[in-house]
RNA sequence: GCUCGAGUGGUGGAAUUGGUAGACACGUUGGACUUAAAAUCCAAUGGCCAUUAUGGCCGUGCGGGUUCAAGUCCCGCCUCGAGUACCA
């Protein structure tokens, strides 16, 4: 029998599908685990090479964790709500339901064509309203709560009502909006239903409220901070303007201490849990109050008398050095204090800056600009008056958007005084400012400052917060750079909110029963003509709550028909706790049974990209916390392992056109001229990087006359790692691969590639290596010209063993330590030792076949069939590592010399003696050249001590 | 700028706690089998110098250091990649 691996991997595909051979039950004695892939979006370009290595890797751990007698989740679903196929719906009209659904089909047939070892019963999709059910039902549930400081935990709403009730909000401590007022039992009494709903959605864990949000006028929508790269859009690179905007915004900073600590139990990759700690960005300090100087103003500029500018720093200890204070352009207080005769500086800068967008503002910090607000403001301790500026260096989103402004100890600030003229006085011990200010936190000594004189840093930030706090103008303060996340998206194709807004105006909550509130059809997929998101084009989008159903827009009457809220959520709110739905998927009556959580608990493993760090992985991380407050998840954490898989990158090939002509040069040949590189189609090129000029002239028609300027006979095409992609035509298709060579050569060559986290280039040609392994280790169990099955019963030898158990012990020591590019090569050594000691042995090649399983599942199976076994090889235990035949010539020493040299070494008895006088010997050598005398000569005693005689 | 990660043959990459650097594979060269090709198998393959050899010297980005012993540890640089960016 010939190895033929299409028939072979059909054959199995086929037999896993038929049997559900990787169904998971929820319901087992075994020990449960559970590996888990970020589910992909299913766009339309199919997969590429570089996608599926991530699940590869963890369907190796699957498989791995079967054999050693778990019961392993191994789920698989799609992220289906998102832009392209919106846009693609604007472009065709084609609802973007079709474009998913032929998207996935084709995703599912690539998969499979893999052998992934997935759960399919359990798939999910965001898009299907029976899953966004749950999705809307998180969003009520966070809508019904808010968070307790005092207990450090999300409650119920209904609690808070009975706070305000008995005793107003000035005992309340919770995570809530800065506009929060005080009031009393007595004024909540006395608040209207709607004030009421207003204070309300400020403490809720998701609320409607006017924020300062990112608007991408080209995409029609607000994005997320982490949506936002450099100024402009994550997808497409659109630019981004700050606008205010009525949002709902998700209470994530009510979680920020919590998601740090929760970092330091997780055992995810260290890059990704820095550049999450970065992003939460904890800074301590104090926030201290600067009195507006009421002279300074007049009182028809409706200032109330005691105004005060709070500012937060993390230097409260140089606070003697205060010259000024900056506020940002768009702080509230700056069209208040403003002085008549500042007014039309200042209006002028805020409106330029105001047209600047954010992109502009960064590209361009060397620049210092600002205005004087006429205003002056009191220092706490010394009293003197210091001028009140405005600049656009201090940002409105962080902080309280005003800063007091230290120039000898910042240097913006420096650079701001330096600009103004403003005086920088120096209130730094032995310290030279008169270049540039002095920041380093651990050699300052105050000077100038009063009572903080000749204290460090650290112990008078102590002392100036107690007294800031005695005299009531400040106190200590952590803040966070983390921002709420902005939950509203001015899109079609995502989950609608089950929201409609009463006659009030005001948001109110579908009841859960009402579930899934589903998205409506609409002609266009474009903003409305008014500027509405899309779902402002449906005819029929409005709520009965006589009925409690969808009806028409014609009948809102603001009686009994509302109309409904028309943002949709952002693609996060899908994938924020899939994870937890895998564990019982089909369940109608809650998003999972108690059963199931209990006894899934958590991922154990979970793989996929770091480009979700501060998105998806802090977004779920939060959801799961809140989860886990209200009981409804035993784990506060849902990922106990975390790995990234590495990019795999595309080598692009180019053709080197001469400018002014259409003639192209090869590589080699292009020094003096001008040319423009041009991609080519790496399926035009071969593995010598030699263009096939047909080839390349059928599929550019613009280069039918083009003349080919040839080195040696054959164009060179250039070359470079580039992110595969398809408009850089470097794209490879792990179905041509398949087809070629099968899935387990693929599966093999990915993970040979190279270690499992780093990024590599893909290069097709090394995958014959692979192959070849597979076609000889079939050859193991096959003989003769005609290739007939056959292993002999025969007593292994012992060469045979040490090969195979060499490999079993090195094989499971990668797969638990992720090395799983190693293994590979440990699989070839053995077949290739085993061929050569021409072992047809059962008792070696039974266990091999399980060995390989994991990385190349067809072809074991098949063996395992043809070993004469009827059960799947999944069931088959994981073969047991045994030492002695490693050992057994073999003894270890355990060497020191001088109580500092230590080694162990795994020889032969008279090997090991040879190796360790050797080593002892050139010590002595150095030792005794240096002193002239002749060495000694070295006896090893078998067991512990290396002995000098002289 | 800051934070993190990485630099090893022509290429992808191996190398327990510091212990024979370059495993394994690709590529290249030579050979066997073939009318030929493919496929398969065998041999060589870090550089330099020797070749009478089971020979010598140099080699893990650069410069120092610790050690009998450094790709690995320490100090100072260089280069590349990722994240972040006026965060007070």
């Amino acid at each position: 029998m010939k190895f033929n691996f299409k028939e072979i991997e059909a054959k199995w595909q086929e037999y896993w599908a038929k049997h559900g051979t990787f169904r998971a039950s929820n319901d087992s004695e075994k020990e449960k685990f559970y590996v888990l892939d970020m589910f992909p979006y299913p766009s339309g370009s199919g997969l590429h090479v570089g996608h599926p290595l991530g699940y590869i890797a963890s369907d190796i751990y699957a498989r791995y964790k079967r054999h050693k007698g778990f019961n392993v989740l191994h789920p698989m679903g799609y992220d289906s709500f998102g832009l392209p196929a919106e846009q693609y719906a604007i472009q065709t009209g084609q609802h973007p339901a079709i474009t998913t659904e032929t998207n996935i089909k084709r995703y599912r047939e690539q998969l499979d064509k893999l052998g992934f070892s997935f759960d399919w019963s359990r798939e999910v999709r965001t898009s299907d309203p029976k899953y966004y059910k749950w999705t809307q039902w998180i969003f009520i549930q966070l809508f019904n709560s808010w968070y307790n400081l005092n207990s450090d935990k999300a409650e119920d709403i209904t609690d808070l009502i009975g706070l305000f009730e008995e005793e107003g909000n000035a005992n309340v401590k919770a995570s809530c909006n800065d506009d929060t007022p005080l009031f009393s039992a007595t004024d909540w009494a006395a608040f209207s239903p709607k004030e009421k709903q207003e204070m309300l959605l400020k403490y809720r864990l998701t609320y409607l409220a006017d924020t300062e949000v990112n608007w991408c006028p080209a995409l029609g929508t607000v994005l997320a901070n982490d949506e936002v790269v450099n100024g402009v859009s994550e997808r497409g690179g659109h630019p981004v303007i700050r606008k205010k905007m009525t949002q709902w915004s998700m209470r994530i900073t009510a979680y920020a201490q919590r998601l740090l600590d929760g970092l330091e139990k997780i055992d995810w990759p260290q890059p990704l849990k820095d550049s999450q700690t970065n992003w939460i960005g904890r800074s301590e300090g104090a926030s201290v109050k600067f009195k507006v100087l009421e002279s300074t103003f007049d009182n028809s500029r409706n200032l109330e008398p005691r105004t005060f500018i709070e500012v937060f720093t993390t230097r409260p200890d140089t606070i003697f050095g205060a010259t000024f204070m900056t506020l940002a352009p768009e702080h509230e207080l700056v069209s208040k204090i403003t002085t008549p005769e500042q007014k039309a500086e200042v209006e002028a800068y805020v409106e330029a800056t105001a047209k600047r967008s954010e992109r502009d503002r960064m590209a361009d910090v060397k620049s210092i600009t600002g205005a004087f607000t006429g205003a002056f403001a009191e220092h706490p301790f010394t009293k003197e008056t210091i001028p009140v500026w405005i600049g656009d260096y201090v940002l409105a989103g962080y902080g309280t958007g005003a800063v007091m402004s230290v120039p000898c100890g910042d240097q913006r600030d420096y650079d701001f005084a330096k600009h103004f003229g403003i005086p920088i006085p120096n209130i730094f011990e032995g310290v030279d400012i008169s270049e540039e200010a002095f920041a380093n936190k651990e050699k300052t000594i105050i000077a100038n400052s009063d009572f903080l004189n000749g204290l460090s840093y650290k112990e008078a930030t102590k002392k100036i917060i107690a007294e800031l706090e005695k005299i009531g103008a400040g106190k200590g303060k952590v803040n966070y750079r983390l921002r709420d996340a902005v939950f509203s998206r001015q899109r079609y194709w995502g989950e609608p909110f089950p929201v409609y807004y009463d006659a009030e105006g005001m948001p109110q909550i579908l009841g859960e029963e009402h579930l899934p509130l589903e998205l409506p059809e609409v002609e266009k997929y474009l903003p409305t003509e008014t500027g509405e998101p899309p779902l402002g084009n449906a005819t029929d989008w409005a709520w009965d709550i006589g009925t409690n159903r969808v009806v028409g827009n014609d009948l809102i009457d603001n009686k009994t028909v509302f109309p409904l809220e028309l943002n949709t959520m952002p693609g996060w709110a899908g994938s924020s706790q899939y994870f937890n739905r895998y564990m019982d998927p089909h369940n109608d009556d809650a998003i999972f049974s108690r059963e199931a959580v209990n006894y899934w608990q958590d991922v154990d493993l979970y793989i996929g990209g770091s480009e979700h760090a501060t998105g998806h992985l802090l977004y779920s991380r939060f959801w799961q916390k809140f989860m886990f407050d209200k009981g409804w998840v035993p784990a506060d954490e849902y990922a106990k392992k975390l790995i990234n898989q590495g990019m795999i990158t595309g080598t692009s090939a180019f053709v080197f056109r001469e400018e002014g002509t259409v003639n192209v040069v090869s590589k080699g040949l292009i020094q003096e001229k001008k040319v423009t590189p041009i991609h080519a189609d790496v399926s035009l090129v071969n593995s010598s990087d030699e263009l096939d000029i047909d080839a390349f002239k059928k599929w550019q028609p613009e280069y039918e006359e083009a003349k080919f300027i040839l080195e040696e006979g054959k164009y060179i095409v250039g070359r470079e790692v580039e992110k595969m992609s398809k408009s850089k035509y470097n794209v490879v298709n792990p179905d041509e691969i398949c087809e070629e060579y099968g899935a387990d050569s693929l599966r093999l060559y990915e993970m040979f590639l190279g270690p499992l986290e780093q990024s590599k280039p893909w290069n097709t040609a090394g995958i014959t290596g692979v192959h070849s392994f597979l076609k000889k280790m079939w050859r193991l169990y096959h003989s003769g010209t005609e290739g007939t099955f056959s292993v002999s019963d025969s007593e292994p030898s012992k060469e045979n063993l040490k090969t195979l158990h060499k490999t079993i012990k090195k094989v499971e020591e990668d797969i638990e330590n992720f090395s799983f590019n190693t293994s590979v090569s440990t699989f070839m050594i053995c077949v290739n030792e085993l061929s050569a000691q021409k072992c047809t042995s059962r008792e070696i090649l039974e266990p091999l076949a399980i060995l390989v399983s994991p990385y190349a599942p067809h072809i074991a199976e098949e063996l395992w069939q043809g070993l004469g076994h009827t059960q799947t090889i999944s069931y088959a235990s994981f073969p047991k590592f045994e030492a002695k035949y490693i050992t057994e010539s073999s003894k270890e020493y355990p060497i020191s010399f001088n109580g500092k040299m230590r080694f162990t070494l795994e020889l032969p008895l008279d090997m090991a003696k040879e190796e360790i006088e050797k080593t002892v010997m050139a010590h002595e050598r150095t030792q005794q050249q240096l002193q002239g005398r002749t060495p000694k000569k070295v006896i090893v005693v078998p067991g512990k001590i290396v002995n000098i005689v002289g």
